[in-house]
DNA sequence: CCATTATAGTTGAACCTACAACTATTTAAC
DNA sequence: GTTAAATAGTTGTAGGTTCAACTATAATGG
């Protein structure tokens, strides 16, 4: 079997999606380190909500990430070793840790933006905005399907 | 912000896929457990090139797959623990080994298709056949455009 | 009030992924 | 034919995901 010879001919829509994602995540951080950062996909994509609304909740970043709560702990771990943002226990409900970015935080989020938008830009070659607008909504249809129960 | 109330209005393509791609397996593990078999969905597609091809090498169940010859070790671990497939090597070519499946794998891969097609199945729905067609073209662009370099 | 229940976050285990470095073997090139 | 390069697979490390169990705190409802 020739390299990829299955994947390229039969690839089911599982498959598919699976391989982009893996693919996309691997894109993103190869352009991020042209640039010279060192971020990782995930870590870019929940930094993003902490930028918008500072001092969200560990919670909140979940739901708006549609991430599980147990990967938020963990990320933000991995932000706070590396001082892009810092835990803040709420004054008065002292279960909810607000997250707050740092100036590092700050200035990494601002220079990821280009690589981001170049990520995007190589995946989207060659695909008009009227076959991405189609594709985000069945995409959208399957996500419902999913996430119901 | 309720919940899920961003990634419910300005979803894009990157979270799209993601969310997908986690709920599908989600999905998939939910429903194995719902028929009382235990196996996850990665472990379910690298089953099947060696169900195809009796006797393939882990190299050849990468390219199959998708996947990193280090997770294709590592999921091929987990079966042989399970004793779902056992290495044999290749008598002429001593770098390789040659996958083969058991009784337990076989009647696992088998029992595993409704599993899969239920899934399937409930990710469609309400999809037609022409929208998954759409689909599948534009996700094997943007797969493409990943995959070179 | 006090007991139940709900919520926010953490921890540990098991699995998957990617990268880099490594072993062992085969092929190629001189 | 021996050295160099390519290939197959493994190992270790680091990060991400899920689940279940746990701590701590807050809200609810007799």
């Amino acid at each position: 079997m020739s390299n990829n010879e299955k994947l390229e001919s039969d690839l089911d829509l599982f498959m598919l999606i699976g391989q982009i994602q893996k693919l996309s995540t691997k894109r993103f951080v190869q352009n991020s380190h042209n640039y010279k950062l060192d971020i990782s996909l995930d870590q870019w994509i929940v930094l993003g909500p902490v930028w918008k609304n500072e001092g969200i909740s560990q919670k909140n970043i979940a739901d708006y990430c549609g991430k599980d709560k147990t990967s938020v702990t963990k990320i933000i771990d991995t932000l706070e070793k590396k001082n892009l943002v810092v835990r803040v226990s709420d004054q008065l409900d002292h279960r909810i840790k607000r997250i707050v970015l740092s100036n590092k935080g700050k200035k990494l989020f601002l220079d990821a933006l280009p690589v981001m938008e170049q990520t995007r830009n190589e995946l989207r070659t060659g695909i008009n905005d009227q076959e991405i607008e189609t594709l985000k909504n069945i995409l959208t249809k399957i996500y419902n399907n999913l996430k119901i129960n």
